[in-house]
DNA sequence: CCCCCCCC
C-alpha cells in the first residue's frame, strides 16, 4: 500500500536473526490484522506523519475483506519483488520461499479472487511419460493489469473444461502459483497458475472493466519488413480455404492442417496454417473475416504464418477492425487484384493460374516461342471426334505404344518386340472447345479424355464393341459441358504446315463461385 | 503433473 499506518507494532525476531516486527496496518479504508499467517513483509518504508499527527489511525478502517477482487498484477508483483532481492537476502529468501515452496502460501494465495477474462483455451490434452499419465487443459486470462496462464489436470479438467469458454469473465480463487517456464510460453509473466480441487472458478457478469483481447493487427503487406519468426497480430477475410488434410511430422505424430488465404485491405494475401482441432473445425465456405493473436511469421514461400497453441484464432469476431474489413470486401476487395506473399508452387487453385480466353491464344501468339506455354481456360465441349478415338495401346505397364493386330489372336508391339494375346485400349480424343469469343481443337490424352467423356477408357472400348447406341450417347452427353481446362500450347511443324497445337493437361470442375469472383474482377479492372 | 508450435 502506497500509504499505511502502523496500528500496532511488536517485535517478533530472536536475537540471532536480523531485526523483524509484526505491524497492524490501514489504508484508511482497510486494515490488516495479523490473526493468520498472512505476513507482510516491508522492504522499505518512508514515514509521511506520525502517529501523533494521525490520531493513531487514518480513516474508519474496516476488516480487509479477504474475499476481494484482486488485480492479476498486485499476486504477482509480491512474489516477483521478493525474487528479484538476491537470495542472500535474509526477507526476501523468506518470502520467496514461503510463497512459493510451502503451504503456508498455497493458504496465503487461497485469499485471492482474481476476476480476469478467458483470452485462449486450450483442447484437451493428454500425456504419457515415465512420470505418469493424464490429461490437461489451460487457459490464459487477462485483467486490466496484465495476463496469466491457468492449467487444470485431471480431475480439474472435467471440473472446468465446459465452464471456462473462450472470451466469458470469471471470478477465480484458490489457484497455487509457480514460476513459468519462460521456455513454454509468450505471455508476459514469470509465474503461472495451477488449479486444484479446492480452486474455484464462477463465471461473472459484472464484466464490463474486463479488457476483451487487445490485438496489434499487423497490415498483411507490412509482414514483408518483418523478421521471420515474429510474432504477430493478423486480420483478414478469408479469401480461400484449403480442406483440412492429415501430415506426418517429423516426430511420426499425426496432425490435421488446413491453409487459408486471408486479404486485408492492403490487397496483399498471406498464407495462414491452422493445426489440430482449429484446422477440423474451420469453415472457410463464406469467406468469414479471420483474426489471429500471436501467429508467427515463417519464411516459407517468402512470407506465411502459422498458428502456434499459444495463437488465439478468432472467425469473425465482434471488433471494429472486422466490420471495416466485412465492408471492405464486400464493397470492393473481393475484386481487387491482389498478390500473395506466399508463393505456392503447385499450380493449385486459383491465385497462380494463367488464365486466358480462347481468343487470347490467337491474339497473344502463345506457342510460338521456343517453350511451350501452359494456360487456363474455362471453355465449353462443342464436339468430340468419336472416329479413331480409341486405340489398342501394348498391355505392359509403362508402354501405351498401339499395338499391330496379327489377326491370329495376338498383338505385337513393335517398342516392346514382344507379342501379347491382349491389348488395353487408350483414348486420344480430338476435341473443339468453345467460350464466348472463338473456339479451339485440343487434344486429349488418356486421363483427361476419361474425365471428359466421365467413363475409363477400357468401358468407353467395350462398348464400341458391343453397343453402339450407348457409345453415341456418352458423346452426346460431353457435348456442351463446361469444364476448367489446363492446357499446353505449342506450335508443331508437320509437312512443312505449322499449326498450334493445344494439348489439355487437366480437366476440373468449374468452382462457379471461384469463376463469377473472377469474372467480377475483370470486369472491376476494365471499369476503372 | 504439460511444454506438442508441426507439412510443403
Amino acid at each position: 500500500p502506497s500509504l499505511s499506518v502502523c496500528q500496532n507494532i511488536r517485535q517478533i525476531s530472536n536475537a540471532s536473526s536480523p531485526p523483524r516486527f509484526r505491524l497492524m496496518m490501514s489504508d484508511g479504508q482497510h486494515s490488516l490484522t495479523c490473526e493468520y499467517v498472512r505476513v507482510v513483509v516491508v522492504m522499505d518504508m518512508d514515514i509521511l506523519k506520525s502517529a501523533k499527527e494521525t490520531g493513531g489511525k487514518i480513516g474508519n478502517p474496516t476488516p480487509y475483506n479477504t474475499d476481494g477482487i484482486v488485480l492479476l498484477k498486485c499476486a504477482w508483483m509480491k512474489v516477483r519483488n521478493c525474487n528479484k532481492q538476491p537470495l542472500e537476502a535474509p526477507y526476501g529468501v523468506l518470502i520467496y520461499q514461503s510463497l512459493i515452496n510451502t503451504d503456508s502460501f498455497l493458504f496465503f494465495f487461497h485469499r485471492w479472487t482474481i476476476r480476469a477474462r478467458v483470452t485462449n483455451k486450450s483442447s484437451i490434452r493428454t500425456w504419457s511419460n515415465s512420470r505418469g499419465e493424464g490429461k490437461l487443459f489451460s487457459f490464459e486470462i487477462v485483467d486490466e493489469s496484465g495476463e496469466i496462464r491457468i492449467t487444470a489436470f485431471n480431475k480439474e479438467v472435467d471440473k472446468f473444461f465446459s465452464l471456462v469458454e473462450q472470451g466469458k469473465v470469471y471470478y477465480i480463487s484458490k489457484a497455487t502459483l509457480k514460476p513459468a517456464n519462460k521456455q513454454y510460453t509468450t505471455l508476459k509473466n514469470d509465474y503461472e497458475m495451477t488449479l486444484h480441487a479446492y480452486s474455484s472458478i464462477v463465471p461473472c457478469d459484472d464484466n464490463q472493466s474486463i479488457p476483451t483481447v487487445h490485438c496489434d493487427f499487423v497490415p498483411i503487406a507490412e509482414l514483408e519488413n518483418r523478421d521471420k519468426d515474429a510474432i504477430i497480430d493478423v486480420i483478414g477475410i478469408c479469401k480461400s480455404a484449403e480442406d483440412v488434410s492429415r501430415i506426418t511430422t517429423k516426430n511420426s505424430r499425426e496432425v490435421s492442417k488446413r491453409a487459408l488465404s486471408i486479404i486485408d485491405e492492403t490487397g496483399k494475401v498471406v498464407t495462414v496454417t491452422l493445426w489440430g482441432e482449429e484446422a477440423e473445425n474451420f469453415d472457410g465456405s463464406t469467406q468469414p473475416v479471420v483474426a489471429i493473436k500471436g501467429a508467427r511469421l515463417s519464411d516459407f514461400g517468402g512470407r506465411s504464418l502459422s498458428a502456434l497453441f499459444s495463437s488465439t484464432v478468432m472467425v469473425n469476431p465482434d471488433i471494429p477492425q472486422a466490420f471495416r474489413l466485412r465492408a471492405w470486401y464486400d464493397r470492393e476487395g473481393f475484386a481487387v487484384n491482389s498478390q500473395s506473399l506466399t508463393e505456392t508452387r503447385s499450380a493449385g487453385t486459383g491465385l497462380n493460374m494463367n488464365w486466358k480466353t480462347l481468343s487470347d491464344i490467337k491474339n497473344e501468339d502463345m506457342g510460338h516461342g521456343e517453350k511451350a506455354q501452359y494456360f487456363s481456360c474455362v471453355a465449353t465441349v462443342l464436339y468430340i471426334r468419336k472416329e479413331n478415338c480409341l486405340y489398342q495401346a501394348c498391355p505392359s505397364a509403362d508402354c501405351n505404344k498401339k499395338v499391330i493386330d496379327q489377326q491370329n489372336g495376338l498383338y505385337r508391339c513393335e517398342k516392346c518386340n514382344k507379342e501379347f494375346p491382349n491389348f488395353k485400349y487408350r483414348l486420344l480424343l480430338s476435341a473443339n472447345l468453345a467460350d464466348f469469343g472463338d473456339n479451339q481443337w485440343v487434344t486429349c490424352f488418356q486421363e483427361t479424355a476419361e474425365a471428359l467423356l466421365g467413363h475409363s477408357a477400357e468401358t468407353l472400348g467395350h462398348l464400341r464393341d458391343t453397343d453402339e447406341a450407348a457409345f453415341d450417347e456418352v458423346f452426346q452427353k460431353a457435348n456442351f459441358t463446361t469444364h476448367i481446362f489446363k492446357n499446353r500450347v505449342k506450335l508443331e511443324t508437320y509437312n512443312d504446315e505449322s499449326r498450334v497445337k493445344v494439348t489439355v493437361m487437366e480437366v476440373q470442375p468449374v468452382d462457379h463461385r471461384e469463376y463469377s469472383r473472377r469474372l467480377l474482377q475483370n470486369i472491376y479492372k476494365l471499369a476503372r
